[in-house]
DNA sequence: AGACTCACTGAGTAAAAACTCAGCAAAGGT
DNA sequence: ACCTTTGCTGAGTTTTTACTCAGTGAGTCT
């Protein structure tokens, strides 16, 4: 037995090419980048990827689904319970800016993707909803926040943030969006969900 | 001469491939309709594109700029000069609806195209930004809203919608999220917007 | 040591899609 | 009436890209 055994080189082979195709596909694009880019990139044969991968939509898919869990774990480390609504969403950009460049990727690219590459970024956004929720009500009970519907607090929340990332190059070319306007979105709306006084 | 001069045919042609293309595009999604699609749906020989237009790039481009004129246009006539934000929003959201189906493939895919179809996609969106401004400046001199900084609200609105009219299988399959959601979500911004009252 | 297995190779294949161009038939000119 | 122009045709070309598969050599088993 040498070095590596054959399985120990065949799983290292698999996450040189999930690892190789996240990075290419942050800095080209999920669209524009293509199997002989990656195997280029990972410096082996372009057959070497359907060895592992049945096909082109499935690696993806493995890029995807392996960046979710990540990404999920993480925003779960920094939203623990208990927390309100401002931490949460301090803790979404926190995960968001720390995958940036692919996360925005799948932002971009996300509705035009397969199906199942869809469905899987659609799982990965609603990882916020729970917490969220639950901040939300928490707040609301303490009077820390107006009442506000959960859905639509989520759905501005993310089409907001989603409306940034997506134009990360004429908001902050060259930088981290989230960065540079992530404080400001954040302030703006928990001004917004602030209690309205009443009045007398 | 006939029936038709060559000047007329030609033009006529070139209007059909202009308006089956949107139909297309609508329909099927502007990355996943191809030029022998187009030729089909419109009934004449596949080359006949190429009489008309250099590349498939650019007919894409001369039918989102056509798009454009006349979604501006309406915008125009409906928010006219003196309207509240309420008025304006509400105009913006009327317009989207009535063109909704290619609306939202331009949001959709947008972010996808060639550099060219982005700009004009682009110039589509800040349509709204200064009958917006002028809007809220006229409103918050008033006292009917609160001060906001008018990025923020431009870019949480069409951040907001973009993100219902992406994800409107999932809001409102088979219908227009506009007409379903639309009322709500305008409402929720007029909620944001409300003046603090002073305490005491 | 010899037989066998398997990760990896890379030239080759196949499918899809944009774009070309020689030819045709009707319109337009003289 | 004859010639020229031109809008249109559609089979063919080119390019791109995902995917295949017979071959190779190092690891593994007996």
């Amino acid at each position: 037995m040498g070095a590596k055994s054959r399985k120990e080189q065949k799983e290292q082979t698999r996450e040189l090419l999930l690892n190789t195709a996240v990075d290419q596909f942050a800095a080209n694009g999920i669209l524009a980048t293509t199997t002989v880019d990656i195997a280029k990139a990972a410096g082996v044969a372009h057959g070497t990827i359907f060895v592992h991968f049945q096909t082109r939509d499935d690696l993806l898919n493995q890029v995807i689904s392996d960046f979710g869990n990540r990404i999920g774990e993480e925003f779960k480390s920094l939203a623990g319970p208990g927390r309100g609504v401002k931490e949460i969403l301090s803790a979404h950009l926190r995960v968001i800016e720390l995958y940036e460049p692919f996360y925005s990727r799948l932002v971009i690219e996300g509705p035009v993707l397969p199906r199942d590459a869809r469905n899987l970024i659609f799982l990965i956004q609603s990882g916020i909803a729970y917490y969220l929720e639950k901040a939300l009500e928490r707040d609301v009970g303490k009077k820390l926040v107006r009442a506000v519907p959960i859905h639509l607090l989520l759905n501005s929340w993310l089409g907001t943030i989603n409306y940034y990332l997506a134009n990360r190059d004429k908001f902050a070319p060259g930088k981290s969006v989230i960065a540079l306007c992530g404080r400001e979105i954040l302030d703006h709306f928990m001004t917004n969900l602030e209690p309205k006084k009443k009045e007398g």
